[in-house]
DNA sequence: AGAGTGGGCCTTTTT
DNA sequence: GGCCCACTCT
């Protein structure tokens, strides 16, 4: 069946009963009104979003009145590319993008009504830390109270509160309640920094999604004019969402209330962040004429590795029962590969990824997906000791990197001269000025028109001991020359060339690949022609590294390593996931409760789901520590548990390794 | 006084 | 390995 539709006075033809199955097709093709759609790993559930939204586009819906809210941008990105694709209309018309991203655009527009300017600025993490950093010490926090918060501790308990709409005393006592006996001090030292934000008209990821919210509640006729404008909202990696989220999604859809939430119970991840599967497990309690439509066909993986994803989850209480169907065929077998420990265990890797490669596979079919950064260390090593190329992501997030954040903080300082936290960092990179003197220098400039041009006053660096004065004469030319140039790539170019190639030269003995990096992101920075659109893009998103690799010149070919939450929505033919014993997967911050059990457990299900052809569970025996002691590992409670009780086929084959590794070292 | 440097402590996941 | 603190050098 092709049904054609005309619109913009060019024909499209989608085939619907050919693309989508029909568990698909029944959630494309539903009408208005809310729905909830169900959608397990490899079911297609991308798919599903961009056709309906061709479906409605096809319906005669207007592009520009429909919103899309995803988990990042690259996802939106994607999506609306395959949307154009399939209903060609104007491109950009459609809204999407993340809860950030979304929340950025809006207020600058509106922001107005809740205090902020259409110029403010975006605190990345970093900044945000300094940021409390500098409140933690103004206040004089009696510190002999040894264990006060650091900043970045303090910064995700205020996260914590927002995100879930909770008071303060309540995030202590359920989730620090070692500083349960801090909390008021630490309510000092947050709503100093909540003065010190609005005063500088500085804006936290937290505050985007706070502000839009009070935006939407506090300012009725906003909220018509929005609610009106967007008759259908979307959203993606609905299980992942907050309170605050699911607030602004419920506003927004006041009016029309064509909203189509899109997600899986047994993939929600994001709990440390204040995401709550509940939402999504009670959306129709909120929304009693729910429309429900469910996807369990997988398209991705064999029936062996389904049987391990589906048999794992069952251990989950709190979720909506469903069940994995394969399309495909049987495989291989997961394998569970025992390892006296983590070299061996790395080796392994290294020795499987160049057997894999022997059989004919490629690089890019191979992934080693762990639970925490730090997992992959031995890993690196080993594999650039073989000279295996790999890449991987997250990790420092590329514009979070120290080079990186110096040369943004200069072009932050032309955009807006009043960023007191770009000025302390770009002030302390000079030579001879710490902390202190970068004070003494903001305080001279801050109160000034334009501190970019009282910067070079001759009379200030009169304020410093003559060893420093040179290098802030120096800087102030510099950012005379760089406000000349409009365009970021240029600023970048100028940056990097007049002055901060030399620091890196000087500083670094990897000098050269963060020059690489600079020249990086200024390449990116050529398809903005302002530095603000630049700057706001750039602190909401470290969605880039991607980028680089695709753009890149050198098509070159290299096996991924990510934490399982980055690789979410991603796929491999093969996947091996190190360190499966218990206290590193479950990670023993995280077995207290039952509710955080289950959080780690559908981590593990998002990791097995990963992977298309073959799965290796790798369990180092012992692992020697920091202190160089050696500590015994457990399998993982997530594969004991796969084991039928009353011996039935094991759902793992186990993999011994076999000789021909080189003698375990010692110390 | 304040910049630079070496030693001890600990390691979740991120828009 | 990364981060904070205490110590030493200018």
């Amino acid at each position: 069946m092709v049904r054609t539709f005309k619109l913009g006075g060019r024909r499209v033809a989608v085939d619907w009963e050919r693309d989508l199955n029909d568990e698909q097709r029944a959630a494309v093709m539903a009408p208005g009104g809310p729905m909830l759609i169900i959608a397990g790993a490899g079911s297609g559930k991308t798919r599903v979003l961009t056709y309906r939204l061709a479906w409605l586009l096809a319906q005669g819906v207007r592009p520009d009145r429909v919103l899309l809210m995803t988990f990042t941008n690259r996802a939106a990105r994607e999506m609306l590319q395959r949307v154009e694709q399939l209903v060609p209309h104007e491109s950009g018309a459609i809204w999407g993008g993340t809860f950030h991203h979304i929340a950025n655009r809006v207020l600058r527009t509106h922001g107005t009504h809740v205090g902020l300017s259409s110029e403010f600025t975006i605190l990345d993490r970093e900044d945000a830390g300094d940021l409390l950093g500098v409140c933690v010490s103004e206040l004089k926090v009696p510190i002999e109270r040894r264990r006060f918060p650091r900043p970045r501790v303090l910064g995700a308990i205020a996260s914590f509160r927002v995100n879930t709409a909770q008071t303060l005393e309540r995030v202590l006592e359920e989730r620090y309640p070692m500083f349960a006996a801090l909390r008021e001090p630490i309510d000092a030292v947050l709503t100093l920094y909540h003065q010190r934000k609005r005063r500088q008209q500085l804006v936290d990821y937290d505050d985007l999604l706070v502000e839009w919210l009070r935006l939407l509640d506090e300012h009725p006729a906003v909220r018509a004019q929005l609610a009106e404008r967007f008759e259908h909202v979307l959203v993606d990696e609905y299980q992942d969402t907050n309170t605050l989220q699911r607030r602004i999604v419920d506003r927004l859809a006041t009016r029309h209330r064509n909203l189509s939430v899109v997600g899986d119970d047994a993939q929600a991840i994001y709990s440390f962040r204040g995401a709550d599967v509940r939402g999504m497990i009670e959306f129709r309690s909120r929304y009693p004429d729910t429309r429900e439509a469910r996807l369990e066909v997988n398209y991705r993986s064999t029936p062996e590795i389904l049987e391990v994803a589906n048999t794992s989850i069952a251990h989950n209480r709190t979720r909506l029962p469903k069940q994995l169907r394969p399309s495909r065929t049987g495989g291989l077998r997961p394998a569970f590969v025992p390892c006296a420990d983590h070299f061996e265990q790395s080796r392994f890797i290294a020795e499987y990824i160049l057997h894999l490669l022997d059989q004919g596979r490629d690089l890019f079919d191979i992934a080693v997906l762990y639970r925490s950064h730090w997992h992959a260390m031995e890993i690196q090593l080993e594999l650039t000791a073989r000279d295996i190329p790999f890449t991987v992501r997250g990790g420092l997030r590329f514009f979070e990197q120290m080079h990186i954040k110096d040369v943004l903080a200069m072009l932050r300082i032309g955009h807006n001269g009043h960023d007191e936290l770009a000025w302390q960092r770009v002030l302390r990179l000079l030579p001879r000025i710490g902390g202190r003197l970068a004070q003494r220098v903001w305080d001279a400039i801050a109160g000034q028109p334009d501190p970019v041009t009282a910067a070079s006053a001759p009379m200030l660096a009169a304020i410093l001991p003559p060893a420093a004065r040179p290098s802030l004469r120096r800087l102030a030319r510099l950012l005379a020359g760089m406000v000349e140039r409009a365009d970021p790539a240029e600023q970048l170019t100028f940056v990097l060339e007049e002055y901060y190639g030399d620091h890196l030269d000087a500083r670094y003995p990897n000098a050269a690949q963060r020059r690489q990096d600079i020249e990086a992101v200024r390449d990116f920075a050529a398809q903005y022609k302002t530095p603000e659109a630049f700057l706001s893009d750039v602190a909401i998103t470290g969605d880039f590294t991607g980028e680089t690799c695709e753009d890149g010149p050198d098509e070159q070919h290299f096996v991924t390593l990510t934490t399982v939450h980055q690789a979410k929505g991603l796929e491999w033919p093969v996947v091996l996931i190190p360190w499966m014993a218990d206290g590193r997967f479950p990670t023993d911050l995280a077995m207290g409760t039952t509710a955080e059990l289950e959080e780690e457990r559908r981590v593990f299900h998002v990791a097995v789901t990963r992977a298309k052809d073959e799965l290796y569970l790798l369990v180092p025996h012992v692992w020697s520590n920091y202190r160089r002691q050696r500590i015994l590992m457990k399998p993982s409670r997530f594969l004991t548990e796969l084991t039928p009780p009353n011996g039935g086929t094991p759902l793992l084959e186990t993999m011994l390794i076999e000789s021909g590794l080189p003698a375990v070292t010692s110390g």
